[in-house]
DNA sequence: ATCGTTTATCGGCGATATACGATGAATTCG
DNA sequence: CGAATTCATCGTATATCGCCGATAAACGAT
């Protein structure tokens, strides 16, 4: 995953429905558009919009089926960003710095 | 770190040039706005201004010195953020779910 | 074939974000 | 003191975002 990668996915993240939605998603396996708008105060196309975001970042996917179609958290994706994150605090000068801090030498 | 914490902290980090500015400081420890400005094709205000929102974000600290300041890393900050996304993905519906895999059994 | 359900897309509006140059404040150097 | 350095802030122009209502598209049911 390179830097552009990262940031649209952090983009994706970065908005408060979008990381309900997300959320929402990791708590009940799999739903579709309309459950979502109902835990949401957004109308429908503003969440169709919303999924599409997290779409495109990859960060959940799509499934078409009728009569509802199911969207699901990627998990694998949102754990590349955490552990992209984390791979910068480790990166993080090794040695004893920024703060005093030393680097996990646990 | 609640939703809104979270959600400004993953804004502050979607923006290439602020991931940039991030990755400076994690491989410098700690340097000036002058520094970061010779890193990037901006401005110099608006490294400042770049600064500032991961500064409000608590992802880097500043230390006003003379002649020059220092910012740096906040790694317990982008770390938090690293952990909250990890436990999101740990409590996706537990169980065999998301694509059919399991959930961090090791 | 028509209707109802579900979802995606379009157009537009207000708000926010991003960029820059100019300016000011604080400090150091000559 | 005056000049230079470093950085923050202001004002502003432009682009993008986020939201909505309206509409289109897809499809199952009647």
């Amino acid at each position: 995953m390179d830097a552009t990668r990262l940031t649209e996915r952090l983009a994706a993240l970065a908005h408060p429905a979008r990381l309900e939605i997300v959320l929402h998603l990791a708590r009940t396996d799999g739903c579709g558009c309309g459950d979502v708008v109902d835990t949401l105060p957004l109308a429908q196309s503003t969440v169709s919009q919303h999924l599409k975001v997290l779409l495109e970042a990859d960060l959940i996917t799509h499934e078409r089926k009728r009569p509802r179609s199911t969207y699901r958290l990627n998990r694998d994706a949102l754990l590349a960003v955490s552990e992209h994150l984390n791979a910068i605090v480790d990166q993080c000068c090794v040695g004893a710095c920024c703060g005093g801090k030393s680097n996990r030498l646990d």
